[in-house]
DNA sequence: AAGCAACACAACCGCATTTGG
DNA sequence: GCCAAATGCGGTTGTGTTGCT
């Protein structure tokens, strides 16, 4: 048995509202307000709609001083380190936002706002690849000259185009889909454009956690949303002392690939575009984040291979270790940390040296030979 | 000019939370 | 404390518009 529905939906229009049913609604809540039960405002103004319908169109189209497109540049900003610092939730980014509903700034956020992190990410990102395809491939010429055993090899990898690898072995990984790698790549790949965009987490500085400042004035929101606030800071203050990373949105760090359960789980509340700490540190971040799009990028081509490199254990998918940020959304079932777990979970090459030393063993470690190869966007 | 695809945004749906009796 | 109704919220869908072939 299913819950009563909220009106009889055979008797209620749907659909986008006419000029006149706006009028009706507005001047009536202009002159009377809610009445404080929209469920039984519609009949009261004899307009056939949903009371959940009412409420919706008047808060996001029909009250006074709401503003429609046009985001600011700083708006983007604001929305970006929200996000981050507290996911979907937007009607508390909403609130920071005047003139702004959820349901506007969802809509941004979904149609343009990620498609455009995505895109700067992107754009980065192969820049970067096509700079150490070049070194790679320099390297393995210059090694391939002085190693017999790599130069069959390196010439029909070099020179034949495509070059049909043997299949890799596949190892199946429960609950798991392809897309869903794809997913959280991409949300990984925009929290990395959230950090390039100047971002930083509460570990960043020298500032202890316990001062930790929110980027937002939180006093607007509801008791709730100030328990969740507090929350989160408790968890930052909590943890802190423990961990010695200034930089936790790397948690994985510390990973144990040996059992396959996460070190020092950090929380990730990010900060956002201060300008007094926006240089702080910016070089070193900006290293750590080329590292991350590196692994990134890595752990996909590994598990694109056929899954051979994913190491992950179930555990780790399905518990996660997020400190209780998580809503039931879709969306974050997978939380940040979970990406990170999963990326930092596989046994990976995090620097270009080692890359060259495990390629030219090849074929002793062909598979490796293959991520590399691939990754360069060589094969 | 027609057809199609992509995009943007409004609106709906279902679930969770809050409120009041 | 319990329960039902109301409200709030976030994900998803539907629809109109725009741009491209």
């Amino acid at each position: 048995m299913g819950r009563a529905p909220c009106c009889d939906k055979a008797n209620v229009k749907k659909g986008p509202w006419s000029p006149e049913e706006d009028a009706t609604l507005k001047a009536y809540i202009e002159k009377h307000g809610t009445g404080g039960n929209w469920i039984t405002l519609p009949q009261k103004i004899g307009l056939r709609r949903c009371g959940k319908s009412c409420r919706l169109r008047w808060l996001n189209y029909l009250r006074p001083n709401i503003k429609h497109g046009g985001f600011s540049e700083e708006e983007d900003n604001i929305i970006c380190s929200l996000y981050m610092s507290i996911g979907s939730r937007w009607s508390v980014i909403a609130a920071q936002l005047p003139g702004r509903t959820d349901n506007d700034i969802k809509n941004y956020w979904n149609t343009r706002l990620k498609k455009k992190l995505l895109g700067k990410q992107r754009k980065q990102q192969e820049a970067q690849q096509s700079r150490r395809a070049a070194i790679f491939k320099q390297e393995m010429i210059k090694r391939s000259e002085n190693n017999a055993n790599f130069i069959n090899i390196s010439a029909g990898f070099f020179n034949q185009n495509p070059y049909n690898w043997p299949e890799l072995p596949v190892v199946p990984v429960a609950n798991y889909q392809t897309h869903d790698l794809q997913l959280m790549q991409d949300d990984a790949s925009i929290k990395t454009m959230l950090i390039n965009l100047g971002g930083r987490f509460s570990h960043d500085s020298d500032t202890s956690t316990t001062s930790f400042q929110y980027p937002v004035d939180i006093s607007s929101t509801s008791s709730s949303d100030h328990q969740f606030y507090q929350s989160s800071i408790d968890v930052l203050a909590s943890t802190s002392a423990a961990n010695s990373n200034n930089y936790s949105q790397f948690p994985s760090t510390n990973f144990d690939a040996s059992n396959g359960t996460g070190g020092s789980s950090s929380p990730t509340i990010f900060h956002g575009l201060d300008d007094q700490n926006n240089n702080l540190q910016a070089d070193h971040l900006h290293q750590l984040t080329e590292l991350e799009v590196y692994d990134n990028s890595f752990a996909h081509q590994h598990q694109q291979l056929g899954g051979f490199y994913y190491q992950a254990s179930e555990e780790t998918l399905n518990n996660g270790s997020s400190a209780g940020t998580s809503t039931a959304s879709a969306e974050s079932e997978i939380s940040w940390e979970d990406i990170n777990s999963l990326v930092y979970s596989t046994q990976m090459v995090a620097d270009y040296e080692t890359c060259c030393q495990q390629a030219v063993v090849v074929p002793q470690d062909q598979h490796s030979f293959l991520a590399e190869a691939t990754y360069f966007g060589l094969k």
